[in-house]
DNA sequence: CTCACTATCTATAACAA
DNA sequence: TTTGTTATAGATAGTGA
């Protein structure tokens, strides 16, 4: 798929690796959201990067696949039971997050209107960056969370 | 990528929808298998079936993936053992997370009110901080949270 | 990181069993 | 539904900004 075969065993070059995972997580979530609207299912990824960084992605949506896992899903079997308390757990994690992204923003508005320094912008950036993470860490973290409540088929590779 | 181009939208023939999901769903696993191998990722995926089924890949294994938020990298060992006083501990956490954005949302306030001087960076530092804290409680309240699941059980698809 | 380029390799659409 | 074949469409390795 590129100029040249390649062995699939581990890219010993650390910035080539970090490319290389750039490219085929893109590649990874196309595959899946292709694969979401031909056949009409539900897709939902998640995983750490080289780096250790949380990431995830959904089609058509994330909550689209956690959401079978809560509520199940008319026409379908039904989806087992869960615990609303665990679920409200996790609501409130996500709830709090939500409230502290806007509390920075309104934090950002506020040093906009009042003659803010160029390094506060920066910092400003660098908190919002951190909130980014946060946020990509929660929904990792809920979707991890959904799953282990509700065993799935496992499929092995080869 | 086959005799023919095709546009990426629902495959109204049933019978050759669910060929083209069975053929595609491996092909992303593939894909999967090969970025977390490739990178020394971890990924996870799950999802529904056109028909409705649940189904899930991980690589190296699901477990590696949700381990991450066990112990932040490798490592097994005793999950299987949870204690009920968890949800003590999950509670306790989500008041502490409450307790950090009221804490932001005073830092906020007291900007509102405040005389843009360099006190500005001293406020940006505090909530930097308590970002920091932040994380690090949601990530202990992701791995509380997690230690409370049931294991994966690993079955063979249908 | 991300984007562009492009020669090559890979996945797969259409068929068939 | 699963598997195999084959012609093509699509993904990407290597490289450079």
């Amino acid at each position: 798929m590129g100029r040249k075969k390649i062995e699939i065993e581990l890219v010993d070059n650390k910035k080539a690796r970090n490319v290389t995972f750039s490219k085929r997580r893109s590649g990874l979530f196309k595959k899946a959201s292709d694969l979401s609207i031909l056949c009409n299912a539900r897709v939902g990824i998640v995983g750490f990067t080289p780096g250790g960084k949380p990431f995830a992605f959904g089609s058509p949506t994330f909550e689209a696949v956690t959401n079978v896992y809560l509520h199940g899903e008319e026409g379908e079997s039904s989806r087992k039971n869960v615990k609303p308390s665990r679920n409200q757990n996790i609501n409130k994690l996500n709830k709090e997050l939500s409230d502290l992204t806007e509390e920075l923003e309104e934090v950002d508005k506020g040093k906009a209107s009042m003659v803010p320094t160029d390094l506060d912008l920066e910092e400003l950036l660098k908190v919002k960056t951190s909130l980014k993470d946060l946020h990509g860490n929660i929904e990792a973290a809920s979707s991890l969370l959904l799953l282990a409540k509700n065993p799935v088929h496992i499929i092995d590779l080869d």
